[in-house]
RNA sequence: GGACGGGUGGGUGAGUGGCUAAAACCAGCAGACUGUAAAUCUGCCGCUCCUUGCGGGCUACGAAGGUUCGAAUCCUUCCCCGUCCA
């Protein structure tokens, strides 16, 4: 899933987006709360209308926000008090507060508010996080279900996220309690946050080994083009991840031999294509040398082509692994993968 | 011809006796980025040597001399550039 914070994925119009085949984009509750405001969406028709886009969206609650705007935020059993990072206004988001927002804003899949920590975290603060995240998914659960009664057919769903740190008992304590408050598919949080990369996935096999396969599960956040089908392979079905656009806009190629950092002088008169095997518009176009002197010159077209190309990479990558899947070929095609770009910069 | 002002590292431009191989910014080079406060952030950026150290040597603030223990900073002469006057 792509994703588009603030209503766009950044550098991409909504036709590239269509083009390259996303089918489901992230946005995020706690930027759209502030700007422009839930009820403004919901005003000019919902999300969807408002952004013209007809896929699906999948909205964030505002949990990430707890982590990664920590400094300017509060946590409380009633919810999270943040400080607005744009007027320094102040703002209460409760469980209840993440669902009405994404209610409004006519999301398909929302996210329950969660408590994401970093890691490593000690065990007593991941306890706390972990209590908390589950009262908070038992709150938004009963607020949206009652929601639904009153306002009838809801086709938006609910997703839990299990917490719990890099501790594989507290993981599994915050998946048994998920899947008893019931949700129709369940996310995979605060995990590529600090720790080494064998844990993110020892954990996620942890939690995935107990939710059903017949439901969704979502990893949150991930991950590096080599990690994605490790992470399918752990039974992962959906994933997202800012590394496409942001490294993109940071003149990070993903490609098939590896990453190509296409400011390096090394590419400044090399013709090729960023990626020799890729079938994307900008590959088919335009040179290594272009796009760096693009960079260099600071035309946000630089970011608008290799932002195209990187999700182009993204969704690809996804593409295989369904059809590795398919031919019983997943082993393989993630070894390559991690061999590939095992090597660093091509 | 005269009166002022000024010449600093690739560029812009601080610095007006020692803490200055010289601020800051730009350019250049390299790196990071994982539910986006990110078109952001970090490191290097005169040459050279090694035992790679808050190490040694050399060169450097228009040029050449001088004063001083010590000069980008003070003095002298010269050369450039800008503005104004004739």
């Amino acid at each position: 899933m792509p994703v588009g914070t603030q209503a766009t994925v950044k550098g991409l119009r909504n036709e590239a987006l269509e083009e390259l085949g996303a089918e489901i984009i992230l946005a995020n509750t706690y930027h759209l709360y502030l700007r422009p405001g839930h009820e403004l969406v919901h005003r000019m028709g919902g999300l969807h209308k408002f952004m013209s886009w007809d896929r699906a969206i999948l909205t964030d609650s505002g949990g990430f926000q707890v982590f990664s705007l920590s400094e300017l935020r509060k946590i409380a059993d009633e919810g999270v008090r943040f400080r607005s990072h744009i007027d320094g206004s102040e703002h209460l988001l409760t469980p209840e507060k993440a669902a009405e927002i994404q209610l409004a804003l006519g999301s398909d899949i929302a996210m329950v508010l969660d408590e994401c920590i970093e890691t490593p975290a000690p065990r007593d603060k991941t306890e706390s996080a972990l209590k908390r995240t589950t009262q908070w998914a038992r709150r938004a659960r009963k607020y949206f279900l009652e929601q639904q009664e009153c306002l009838g057919d809801l086709k938006q769903w609910q997703f839990g996220i299990v917490q719990g740190a890099t501790f594989a008992d507290l993981r599994r304590e915050s998946a048994h309690q998920l899947l008893e408050i019931d949700f129709p598919g369940y996310a995979v949080g605060g995990l590529a946050v600090g720790e080494p990369h064998e844990v993110t996935c020892e954990m996620t096999a942890e939690v995935t080994a107990l939710l059903p396969k017949e439901r969704l599960r979502y990893l949150m956040g991930v991950g590096k083009p080599e990690q994605i089908a490790e992470y399918v392979a752990l039974g992962i079905d959906m994933m997202d991840c800012v590394l496409p656009t942001r490294a993109a806009r940071h003149a990070c190629l993903y490609t098939s031999q590896g990453r190509v950092l296409i400011k390096n002088a090394r590419y400044a008169q090399d013709q090729n294509p960023v990626d020799p095997n890729c079938t994307c518009s900008v590959c088919c176009r335009y040179s290594r040398a272009y796009l760096r002197h693009l960079f260099a010159t600071g035309e946000f077209t630089a970011a608008v082509l290799a932002t195209h190309h990187n999700v182009h990479f993204y969704l690809d990558i996804m593409r295989q692994i369904r059809e590795a899947i398919e031919f019983g070929k997943l082993a393989k095609f993630s070894s390559e993968m991690r061999a590939r770009y095992a090597a660093g910069p091509a």
